[in-house]
DNA sequence: AAAGAATTTAAACAAGCGTTTAAAAAATCT
DNA sequence: AGATTTTTTAAACGCTTGTTTAAATTCTTT
């Protein structure tokens, strides 16, 4: 037999929407459970526990921004092409959750790492074959040679920081969610430009 | 009359160590006043409240990275020079206390913007006069012409993210401890290269 | 040494926490 | 329609929270 999902997609996303806001220690299941409409106990019902309704709003969160990248990774581009669309769609899907990155890195920072293993990118980043587009690239002198690592690391540095940073930027300059808009459009520009000069520095 | 200072201080030294680590929802104050062998009641006694407690901890952070780059500012020297000197800084404050990022990051998300206002970080970037010497190098061509802000969003993004990234990455990419460092050392090169190359483009 | 002020303590406060229980309501099946 | 299962509810569980109180202790001053 089916069952009628409304009650546990409406906890879902109430839990979601509180948990970013406020983080796993900012909040209650009753506030969680109210927002959603429903009694406290059908929280843990549901979802056994208020540590595994987390447990799934995160992992749900972190394939949704994966599943943007390696789709990108898996198409048929060059590895310059794949860099600007990599920056367009992270931007792009940043600009839509502007306070995932700084619920993702405020509360993975308390967490066990071990917690969210089971997500295994680096299979899916290895069915990508990534890392062959560019060892070829590198050893045809097409792209600079740095690790994997770092490349991820330069070009998501220049994507997530000013997201995560737009309450301390604020706090510093005076700035308005309007100029802030600004900043982060002409911003994209500029990390476009400078992350593909360096990567690919024959062009 | 003087007062002692020792149990003042034990506290705040406590106080730091754990909100840096848990948050100001993850920890309570008697395990606050447990660890810096004191009775609860001393917690509220010398410091009123948690939040008041929480408040200084958090100014007393902001205002030694802060120092940090100001000193720098106020230097005499180059822009380029006080480029390569900021990115050093950074990633030696860092490499120190790789778990301020994250705390500052992710329990200013969760508080009031107007909260830490009372800093004046406008004032000290005033003093520094840092602003007169970006707009004379972009006026006779030895800086591109990009915004303060938007010039510090770049610099601070590629030193702080990878310090805020690092729980991330390693599960991601399944990294040890040691070889997380050994990405961080070759990263700050990169970096420093990256953004030398584009902030002062005719070099 | 006595008096007064500052510090430290144990205990208590109401409020909120995550979770469980057992009964009521609704839905499903025969 | 009656029986059975699933969903929802209000209430309670023991525990922890931030904060306060009032008594005990220590320190300072006279």
């Amino acid at each position: 037999m089916e069952k009628d999902h409304s009650a546990e997609v409406k906890i879902l996303d109430a839990a979601r929407h509180i948990f970013v806001e406020k983080g796993f220690n900012g909040c209650s299941s009753r506030e969680i459970a109210k927002e959603a409409g429903m009694n406290v106990a059908l929280v843990n019902y549901y979802f056994k526990s208020k540590e595994n309704l987390f447990h799934l709003v995160v992992s749900s969160i972190m394939k949704e921004f994966a599943h943007s990248i390696f789709e990108v990774f898996k198409s048929d581009l060059s590895l310059e092409q794949k860099t600007r669309i990599l920056i367009e769609n992270e931007f792009d899907l940043l600009a839509r959750h502007p306070e995932i990155p700084s619920f993702i890195i405020g509360e993975l920072s308390k967490k066990d790492q071990n917690f969210f293993q089971c997500l295994d990118f680096e299979n899916e980043i290895e069915k990508a074959s990534i890392h062959k587009q560019v060892s070829e690239a590198q050893a045809n002198g097409g792209m600079r040679k740095i690790d994997f690592v770092n490349i991820m690391l330069l070009i998501m540095s220049n994507c997530h920081f000013p997201f995560l940073a737009k309450p301390m930027i604020q706090t510093v300059h005076s700035v308005t969610d309007t100029q802030y808009q600004d900043y982060l459009k002409i911003h994209k520009q500029y990390v476009t430009e400078m992350v593909i000069n360096y990567l690919f520095p024959t062009k």
